[in-house]
Order: structure tokens, then C-alpha cells, then sequence
DNA sequence: CTGTTAGCGCCTTCAA
DNA sequence: TTGAAGGCGCTAACAG
């Protein structure tokens, strides 16, 4: 009983295959008798419209694209439950497309992408510079397929519906948390990569520290846990070497970095006040819990996703650059 | 320059369509001087052909399904990397079912699934029964549509091809090295919800604990943190309460535990030994550091997507079961 | 080695 | 409200 196809639902229904076809997407032209009718046989059958089927002759193909840097990182993985949860709502399926190394021709990629028929994209690689969201735009005027970026941004420009959360925003609110608890020696603990989303958290720390009349100390380390310990280990070696407050641009570093202290014999908060950025499950499973910035990613994939929705739709979304509320959570590493 | 068709190539290269098909599904059977014109132009134009024109005549989608259970949970993300990283050599594409939450009809949904043309199914949930293993094989048999079980399996039986550690003997292992440690107390943190792979890892430590004629404590907890927490608290809160040793059946478990006990002024791995399960970023994240068995999760996926892979090209995959090599790594919860 | 010709299963006018 | 008919873009015999 391989695939039943609409040829043997009009039969069975005593039917065109026009009239299958229409009560499936155009339920409203099709008499209510003659629906149920087909309704039922489409039932006894299991008949499942063949989806290539469907797509070659509606051009459309309810599926959209998700691409993403690299799996393991726990926000990326967080947001893709919203951004499923909410596709199903839809009943859109998610095509994915992980960008992990591997030297990959990303044009050439997004050009797959878009032959596989993809009604949309979600783009949630936060590595993004301005040659990729040039071509992110070429992509989308060229083969008209709406994409939105979830989670990063392209600041200098706002061409492509975004949705964020206001990350110059949220550090300059925690370096100012640092500074308001009396804390003199502020690091920044970022990525060597560039990533455009730390970039803005540098520059909101860098105006914290401005206005306070305090001394920037930036440091650009991996992602990679064992390094980091290995790093700032080394870094921070000296007995002299003051350091009071943290900032990190990931939890995970901010717990490398709690982790290499404690060791070290210094008590958190008491001689170093930390905070991370995200709310993963990292920071509550460590010790003590994390303080850090909560940024509401389910709900921006959820938003993500519901925005492509829109676009896919032909609605157009005036506002471009949505902006998602974040909190501050204070747990244990900051007063 | 919206999409160029097979024709535009064909015209353009003053040949037949069929020979611009040739050239990119059977490069052999067309002469090379028309092969290298035909690329060219291909290559000018920017052809990309349509996926859905593609797999509706060929009957082939190059496009395996990956049904997960939950994104968030770290082995599920990561183990999707090394199902991306593989399935790109292959050129397959990924598409992606999460089952988070929601009462979804799981039947249902597989059907939705074959309605898409996957080649293939890779099946990451691991809470798996008998029902749902009969259904996968009735899917399997009915669509023809191989399926693949990775880091989960069903012991009582093995038509589906299965990636996975041996979970009995792994906790049967770490067990072991807790008794070898002296310990007389050893409980088991496992999830109160049935998963195949955690009955598994039960029967060995019980098989253990039997063998050291000690008294086996199962105790049932939730997969949240916060709930874990709260309930480890009030488990271990007398003082009488003897614990001297934990295997957990997921690391962030462990670390929960961990956490909990060092918090009530027990010294770990003094008082209590622990071992987690997954080697997850939690393990190392944590402090101190977790032991555990080290799943070799990105392995597992690989192996997953190629033998399926093998499946969709015919080839019979003889062993169904493929076991693969796990290592226990003493970190600092245990000695 | 290359071209011709049927479909693949469905959607969508256009008539009836 | 329904049916007939023409594609959607590509693959795969079958001829030549």
C-alpha cells in the first residue's frame, strides 16, 4: 500500500483530481458533501500529497531553510526548539544547514539553499560581516526569498527584517552593575572571532567604563572551554594583577573564568564580581550560579520564525529591527 | 536572472536538455568537449537545478529526516553535528523534526515526514517503547524508507540498523570502579521518565551492586535543574542519610547532585564519589570536574548518517548493531 | 554520444 | 460547484 496518490483518491471519491486537490487548499470551493466525502477516502487511504508534487507546480514549498554556525552551542540549539515549535504552528518544515568549520563557500551554499526551494531563511550564524549580508541581500531581492536574521544583526544597515536583543544595551546595563558595586578593575571577556553581536557588547562595556573614567581591559580568548581555563590562568597569574569585575560575553566563558579563579583562591563575588551573557543551562549548573543576561532566545526564534511567516505570506513588515526585551539576572557570582 | 532552467542551460549550450541532465547526474556517458561547454554555461548562468523537479522524476530527495526529542539537551545538539558534517559529503540535506513537548501523534507526524520524500530517517529520540518500535519498522517496511537508530535502541529486538554505546556495560563499569573505591552506599540518579538507553544503564549498575552483594538505591528525578536540585535537597537532607557514591545517568544530573551535596559541606570525591554520563560541556564546566563515561556522541552520528546512507543506496548493512567503543574518564569526582 | 519523448504528482486556469 | 487540460523542471528509457 505504497503512496497513494490523488489519481487514486478521485477515483475512490468518485471525483476529478481537481476537486481532491481543491478540498485540500481550497476547502471553501467545494461543497460540503462532495468535501467530506473526499475528506474520508483521503483518510482510508492515508493519502499524503507527494510534497515535490505540490512544490514543483506551487512553487512554494511550506519548508524554510535554518542556518546555522555550529550545533553545540547552547543558544543556537535553545533557539531552534522555538523556532520548531513555532514552524509546526504553520506546519512548516525546517531544513537545516549547519555551517560548523569546514572552509564552506557560504554563496554557493545559500545558492543550494534557494534551489532546494526554500519558502525562507533563517539565518542564525552570528558571524556575519558585511560581504555576507551584502550577499544575504543579493539572495533574497535576487531570488525573492524572504530571510531573517535571529539573534545577530548587521548594525550599519537594516535592508533585512532582524530580531534581537539590544546587546550594547544589556552590557553597558551589567558593566554598570559592576561599577555601581564599586568594582575598579573591569575585564571584558570576549571572542577572538568576530562576531558582530560582540562587537556591539564591546562597544556598550567600552561606554561603561568611559563614563565611569575607568580603564578598558578587552580580552579576545576562544570558545573553547579548556583553553580559556589554560588562558586565563596565564593571564591572570600575577598576585598583582587586579582584576574585580567580569564581564563576558558568553556564559560559558564567564564560568571558565570563575572556575580558574576559585582555584586560584579568589572568592566570587567577594574579590571578583562576574556576569555572563545568555542564561544557558551553564549558568545555573555551575557554582556558584551565574549572573548574567538574560536573553529571551526561544522567544527570539519563536519571533524569528514567526516573522518569516509574514514575509512568506507577501505581508510586509514595516518594522524591520525588532528589538526583544532582555533581563538581568543576579544569582551568585555579582552582589 | 531569477532561476535558470535545464533549458536556458541547454539552449544556451546548443544541446538537449537531456544532455545538460547527463552531464550533472552521468558526466561519463556524455563526451567531454560537450561536457566541458555544457558546465561552462552552467556555471554562467548560475544553474542550480530544482530540487523539486529533481525528486519528483527521479524519486529521489536527497534529504534524510532527523527526528529529535529535544534541541537543548547537549548531546542531541551535538550529536546533529556530526550528522551535518557527515550527511554534507554525501551532498544529502537535513531536514528536522523536534518533538519538544506538545502532544504530538508520532504516527502522524512519520507519515508527514515520507509525504516529504526523505531517503532516509535518522531517530535520535531516545524514549523509545515497544509501540513506537513497531511503528518505525512498519514505516520502514511500508515506505521503504530505511531508518536508523542513533544513541538510542530497542534491546528486545533488531530489524532497524542501531548506533550506539554499550550503556549496561558502561554503567556496569563505573559502578564497578565506585565499589573498587571502597563505596557501600551507591545510588543511581536516573530520569523518572522511561528511556530505553536509562533501563539499559540501570540493569548495570544493578548488576554490579548485586555482584558486590551491596544494596541497590534507584532514585527517579526529573530532567530539570532546578527541580533536580530541590529534590536532591530534601533526599540527602539527614545528616544519617549514608551516600557515598552516585551514578548518574546524564551529567547534568551529576553536576546537580554535585552541586547539591557540596553546598551541605560534603567534600566530593572524599565523601562522595560520582560519575556522570555523556561527557557533555558540563562535565568540564563544571567544578570540580566531572568523571563520566565519555560517549563518543559525534561518532555516533556520523556513523549513523553513513550507514544510512549505505541503506539508501541498497547496500545491506549486515550488522544491524553497531556498537561502538566508549572510554570512562576519571575526572575529579571520583578517583 | 546525443536527442526525443513520456511521464513524476500536483495545482490552476478555463469552461461547463 | 466541478471537470478537463496544460504545465511546473527534471529524469530515464528508447531510438538514432
Amino acid at each position: 500500500m505504497n503512496k497513494a496518490t490523488i489519481y487514486n483518491v478521485a477515483y475512490a471519491a468518485n471525483v476529478s483530481l481537481a476537486t481532491v486537490s481543491r478540498t485540500l487548499n481550497n476547502p471553501q470551493k467545494v461543497k460540503p458533501e462532495t468535501r467530506e466525502r473526499v475528506l474520508r477516502v483521503i483518510k482510508e487511504l492515508g493519502y499524503k500529497p507527494n510534497a515535490f508534487a505540490k512544490g514543483l507546480a506551487s512553487k512554494k514549498s511550506t519548508t524554510v531553510a535554518v542556518i546555522v554556525p555550529d550545533m553545540s552551542r547552547a543558544s543556537v540549539a535553545e533557539m531552534l526548539n522555538g523556532i520548531a515549535v513555532e514552524a509546526r504552528k504553520y506546519n512548516y518544515s525546517l531544513l537545516l544547514y549547519v555551517m560548523k568549520d569546514e572552509k564552506i563557500d557560504e554563496a554557493e551554499m545559500l545558492k543550494e539553499v534557494v534551489a532546494n526551494q526554500v519558502d525562507g531563511i533563517l539565518y542564525l550564524n552570528d558571524e556575519i560581516n558585511e560581504a555576507q549580508y551584502m550577499m544575504l541581500n543579493v539572495i533574497q531581492d535576487e531570488y525573492k526569498v524572504p530571510i531573517v536574521l535571529a539573534n545577530t544583526l548587521y548594525p550599519y544597515d537594516n535592508k533585512l527584517v532582524t530580531v534581537c536583543i539590544d546587546y550594547f544595551k544589556a552590557a553597558y546595563e551589567i558593566t554598570g552593575r559592576l561599577i555601581a558595586e564599586g568594582r575598579k578593575h573591569i575585564y571584558l571577556l570576549t571572542t577572538a572571532r568576530k562576531y558582530m553581536v560582540n562587537d556591539l557588547k564591546e562597544e556598550g562595556y567600552l561606554k561603561a567604563i568611559k563614563e565611569a573614567h575607568l580603564n578598558p581591559n578587552v580580552i579576545r580568548t576562544s570558545g573553547d572551554i579548556a583553553i580559556n581555563t589554560v588562558h586565563f590562568n596565564e593571564l591572570f597569574k600575577s598576585e598583582h594583577e587586579a582584576v574585580d569585575g567580569i564581564v563576558a560575553v558568553r556564559d560559558s566563558i564567564a564560568v571558565s573564568f570563575v572556575n580558574t579563579m576559585i582555584e586560584k583562591g579568589k572568592r566570587i563575588p567577594e574579590d571578583v564580581s562576574v556576569y555572563g551573557f545568555q542564561n544557558t543551562k551553564y549558568s545555573t549548573l555551575c557554582r556558584p550560579k551565574l549572573s548574567c543576561v538574560d536573553v529571551p532566545i526561544n522567544e527570539i526564534g519563536a519571533k524569528a520564525m514567526s516573522l518569516l511567516k509574514r514575509e512568506i505570506d507577501g505581508e510586509v513588515n514595516e518594522v524591520k529591527f525588532n528589538v526583544l526585551p532582555h533581563n538581568i539576572i543576579t544569582r551568585q557570582t555579582s552582589r
